[in-house]
DNA sequence: ATCGTTAGGTGACATTGTCACTGACGCGGG
DNA sequence: CCCGCGTCAGTGACAATGTCACCTAACGAT
């Protein structure tokens, strides 16, 4: 048995029998990983399940071009279907995983998760609610990209990065990257922004200045 | 035991123990539905899995503005992950599936779901590699969408509606939502297109006239 | 033939993306 | 200190795409 039962921290695992549990603790490995550091990627494909005990990690797309969007983030307690699918479907994808902070994972190698899944209906579905939540979360990405203006959308974002907080530390290529446009557009609209006096702006920090008007933007979808 | 064996039918399905497959075939019920009806959608939220036996399904999911765009295409043999995921997800979405063509469908029901994919591993992967399919899909349309031109996209997508033959039929409505652009956008495209003899226009026909010179536009990407 | 509906065309304009620069700032080495 | 370098941000011109208003052409039903 490791020094942490990571079993408690997962849905899928929290209630689960001792004896399952024990043995679990024994298959997995725990993996840490340095904040900034590729998590998985197009190279580095992992050959089991991704549980995510500590930390949070950026997923994200990029383009032949350079260009890059976020997917959706990965939060402890979480498990990563991503790597997952592309597994099981063997094809050739270009998302990668950025650990946004230090980050320990544990990974379950393949054979302990069929007969996991085989035998315990809770990680079952503790399962296939990951695969929907992310399905349902593309949904959105793509309703955004499609559909969405980008002020609303950067609206929408900082106020998500900002998390309550009063600023947000992020340069405009990062936003860029979050919205998966260019850095000049981000820079149009928070010029515009900071005309109306909803934010302040330094370099890499976005100051909130009238976060009701903001959101009303973000709204206004 | 219905009138046919639908198990024989799917990956998931087909390897399984006869006694297996006749409970199937009894707890399953056989739906019908009409070329251009819908088979789900934000009202018509199904509450188990679906098996599509024979047909097809587009799946499209469209703005409060009235713009759509398609995500993908269900062929017969596959199973319909998205609405067991907002079924489990209980979460709000605007995607819809319409059958393209006339569609038989097997409806299992949750309990059945559940225990087949607690019993059958052949089920379960056959499960997890739908949900994987889609996801690799969805991440395909969202780096389409966000990083894609649409020249190049409408290329390839006729390419693809064509399937082979010379022609397309579609307006120029069908394609933008297609793409999920406006139908003037596509209208242009289709214009330079024709200017550059790569096809022919009639009302609601597309003529391939340079199959070659499309498949270059489509791949540059 | 007439009418209504649908498909498609067009020009003006708004928004977003691209390109090629420029300057501003921060930091470390001489 | 100041120099040089890398990162961050600003800018203007232009291209691509989306939006809007309105028009014309084609087709089908009566």
């Amino acid at each position: 048995m490791t020094v942490f039962d990571w079993t408690t921290r997962f849905k899928g695992t929290a209630a689960l029998p001792m004896d399952v549990r024990n043995r679990l603790n024994k298959a997995a490995r725990i993996i840490d990983i340095k904040k900034g550091d590729q998590v998985f990627g197009p190279m580095n494909v992992p050959d089991g399940l991704f549980f995510l005990y500590d930390g949070r990690i950026r997923v994200s797309q990029s383009s032949d071009s350079g260009r890059e969007i976020v997917l959706y983030r990965i939060d402890a307690g979480e498990s990563c279907v991503l790597t997952t699918a592309c597994m099981l479907a063997e094809e050739a994808y270009n998302a990668e995983g950025i650990a946004e902070t230090d980050v320990t994972i544990v990974a379950l190698p393949k054979p302990a998760f069929d007969r996991l899944s085989a035998e315990e209906e809770a990680f079952r579905n503790f399962v296939f609610a990951a695969y929907s939540r992310r399905l349902i979360d593309l949904l959105r990405v793509v309703d955004d990209v499609a559909f969405g203006r980008i002020d609303v959308r950067l609206a929408e974002r900082l106020l998500v990065l900002g998390n309550g907080l009063k600023e947000v530390r992020a340069t405009h290529q990062d936003l860029a990257a979050e919205l998966g446009t260019a850095r000049e557009v981000i820079s149009r609209v928070l010029n515009d922004f900071q005309k109306r006096e909803l934010i302040e702006q330094s370099r890499g920090l976005i100051t909130f200045r009238n976060k009701d008007a903001l959101s009303a933007i973000a709204v206004s979808a």
